[in-house]
DNA sequence: AATGAATGAGCTTTCATTCAT
DNA sequence: GATGAATGAAAGCTCATTCAT
C-alpha cells in the first residue's frame, strides 16, 4: 500500500494531466491557459510547475503518454498473428482502437499539436516514426512474402497513417459512430497496399 | 493623379502575401508576428493593415488562395476524362501537383492551420469540403457504374484526402523527390477504393 | 465676386471645418479621426494639413469660432439696455441662443473640449474668460447701483456660467424643446444674483 | 496560508486607485497610461489588472466611490431637517463638502468623464439622476409647500447642479479658499429657485 | 495645391513563469 | 510541498502626421 502522501503526489500529477487534456482538448494550445488547467485540477498556479517544467513539456508528455499506450497495445495485438498483413490489420485495429479510447488525448495529438510550438512539432514527429517503422516493416516483408505488390514501404506506410488519421479525426468530429466504420477503413488500408485477398479479421476479442 | 503606379500596389501587396506565407510556414500562427511579416516585406508595421484588416484575415487569404487554384485546377483536369476512375485520379494528380507548386502555403494549410483560431478553421473546414464533395461525388458515381465494390463513399473521400494529406506533408519534409512518388500514391489510393483494374494513367501533359 | 480659385479655398477650409465640427460632435475628440474628417469634407488626408497645422489646432478654432459668435452676439444685444440687470439678461440669452444655434459646436464646446488635451482646455478656459469678466462686470456694476445685493461678482458670474452651460447640455440632450425654457433660466439666474424686482424683458427681437 | 497579510491585499488595491485618480486627474482619461499609473502605484503594469478588468472599469469605479460618497452623505445631512429649503439647502453644503475632500476624483467626475468613453459617461449620467432626481423632488416639494414660486422643477435642479458643478471646478482651479464661498454659492442657489425669505443656516456641524 | 500610401511610436491587454511566504 | 500575487515581455492594432508624386 502506497502512503496516502504518495499517493496525494501521484494524484496530483494525474489530476493535473487530466486537467491539461481537458484543456488543451477544448481550447487548443495556445487558448489553454495554466491558470485554467491549474483550476480544473484544484491546485494553485504555481502547483503546476512542481509538476511540469513547462507548458509545452506537459503538452509533450500528454503527446507521449498516448503513443506510449498506442505502440503498447499495437505490439501486443501483433502477437501471434500468422500472416504479416494480419500483423498489419491488426496494428491498425489497434492504433484506431486506443485513439477512441482517450478522445482528448486523440484530439490533441491529432488536431492541436500541429498548432503547438516548433520543439513539440518534432517531438510529436519522432514519436510517430516509431509506428511508422513498425508499419514500413511489415510492408517491406508482405512484398518480400509476395503478398503484396512491390512499392515503397516508407511511403506506403505515410500513406496508410495519413489515412487513418483523417478516419480518426472524421470520427472525433462526430463522436460516437465508432467502430462500424473501422472495418471499412480496415478494408481500404489492405486495399491499398495491394493486399485484396486478405480477409478482414472479424474481431472476435474486445481490447481491453 | 498619385497612384503609386499599378505596380507598387499590387507589389506590396503580393510582397506582404509573400512575406506572411513565408512566415507563417516558418514559424506557425502564433508565433509569427507582423512585424517580422513587415520586415521581410520591407514595410512598416502599419503599413500592414493597409492591405489586410488583421493577422487572421491574411491567414485567411492565403488558404483561399491555394485552394482557390487547387480546385480550379482540379476542374480544369477532370474535364474530358473518360471514365469515373480516371476523373479520381486526376484529382488526385491535381491536388498533389498544385500543393507541390506552392510549398509555402502548402505548409500553412498542412500543418499550421489547424493551430489557428476557431473562425480560421471553421473557413478552413469548409473549403475542404468542396473538395471532399467532389470525390465522394466520384466515389458513389464509381460504385453506381460497377467500377468500384460499394462503400461509404464519404470516408472513403476522407481516407483519400488524409492520405494525399501526408503524402504531401512528407513530401514537405523532404521537399525534391516529388513527382515520382506521385505515381505509387496514384496507384495506392485507386486500389484502396477498390479499383485495381484502373491503369494509372501516364502524365503525359505538363500542368501549367 | 471672387476667383473660384479662392471660393475653392474658402470652400475647402469651411467643408473641413464643417465636417471637423460634425465629426467631433458625434464622436468625441479622440474617436474623431483625421481620415473620417477629410473623407466628409471630400478631400484627401493630406489636405486637411494644408489648412490646419494639427488635429488639436483645428478642434481650437472651432471652439474659438463659437465663443467669437457668441461674444459679438452679446455686445451686439447689449447695446442700448437701459439697466445693468438688463444688460446681464440680454447677455444670457444671446449666449443661450447663440449655442442653441450651432448644436455642433455647443456639443464640442460643453461636452468634448473637457476631454481634449490639457492646451486645449487652457485655450478654453481663456476663452471663456473674456465671457466671465463681461457678466462679472455687470454683477459688479449693479452691485454698485444698488440693484442687488453686494457678493463676489467673479465667483457669481462663474455660477451663472454653470447653470447655463447645464441648461445648454440639458438641451442638447433633448434637443428641440429651446426657446420656452429660456424664460426660466432667465429668471433663476437673475433671481440667483438678487435680482428679484427686475423683470425679464419679453424677447421681441429675433437674433439675426 | 500565504494571504499577502490583509493589509497588503488592501494596500495594492488602494494604491492602484490612488495612483489612478492622480494619474487620470492630472493627464485626463486618454492621455493617462496604465503604465503610468503602474508606476505610481510601484507595481507592474500586469498587477494593474490582478485589481481592474480594463482601464475603463477603474476609472468608473473611481466615478462611483465620490459619487457613493456624495450621496451617502447627502442623505445623511438631509434627515433631521425640518423645512424643505434645509434640506436642499443642507444637500448642496453637503455635495460642495464631499467634492472639495477628494479633489483629485473631484477633478475626475467634473472634469474629465466627458472626455472617456461613451459607456463610461452613460454610467456618469446614471448616477448623477440619482443627485438630480433628490434636489427635483425638493424643489417640487417646496413649490407645493409654497415656499417657493411654481416652475419646473426638473430644469431648476439641472441648473442648481450646473451652478455648484462650476463653484466646484472654480474652487479646483485656485484650491485653498474653499469653505467661505460655500455660504454665497449657497445663497446663489436659494435665490436662484425664489427662496429669498429662507435663511442660509449657519454651518454648525463639520462634516467628518 | 492636392493626394493618399506609408510611417512607427505608443497603447491596452495577456499569460507563462517565479518566488516570498 | 503548496500557494497565488506579482512580474514584465511581447503582441496586435490605431492613427496623427509626412512627403514623394
Amino acid at each position: 500500500m502506497t502512503r496516502p502522501a504518495k499517493e496525494g503526489q501521484t494524484g496530483r500529477q494525474e489530476a493535473l494531466l487530466a486537467a491539461a487534456a481537458a484543456v488543451f482538448a477544448q481550447q487548443g494550445y495556445h487558448a489553454a491557459t495554466i491558470a485554467e488547467i491549474a483550476r480544473r485540477a484544484h491546485v494553485a498556479t504555481g502547483t503546476f510547475y512542481l509538476y511540469f517544467p513547462s507548458k509545452e513539456q506537459c503538452f509533450g508528455q500528454l503527446i507521449a503518454t498516448l503513443y506510449d499506450e498506442v505502440l503498447r497495445e499495437v505490439r501486443r495485438r501483433r502477437r501471434g498473428a500468422g500472416s504479416v498483413l494480419v500483423k498489419l490489420d491488426r496494428s491498425v485495429q489497434a492504433v484506431l482502437q486506443c485513439f477512441r479510447q482517450r478522445q482528448d488525448l486523440a484530439s490533441i495529438v491529432l488536431l492541436q499539436a500541429s498548432g503547438a510550438t516548433k520543439p513539440l512539432q518534432e517531438r510529436l514527429t519522432a514519436i510517430e516514426s516509431d509506428l511508422l517503422h513498425l508499419l514500413a516493416t511489415d510492408l517491406a516483408e508482405a512484398v518480400q512474402a509476395g503478398l503484396i505488390p512491390p512499392g515503397d514501404a516508407a511511403l506506403r506506410a505515410r500513406l496508410v497513417l495519413g489515412a487513418m488519421r483523417e478516419a480518426l479525426v472524421y470520427g472525433l468530429a462526430q463522436s460516437g459512430q465508432s467502430a462500424p466504420a473501422d472495418a471499412e477503413v480496415r478494408r481500404f488500408l489492405l486495399w491499398a497496399v495491394g493486399g485484396q485477398a486478405a480477409p478482414v479479421e472479424e474481431e472476435s476479442s474486445a481490447t481491453s
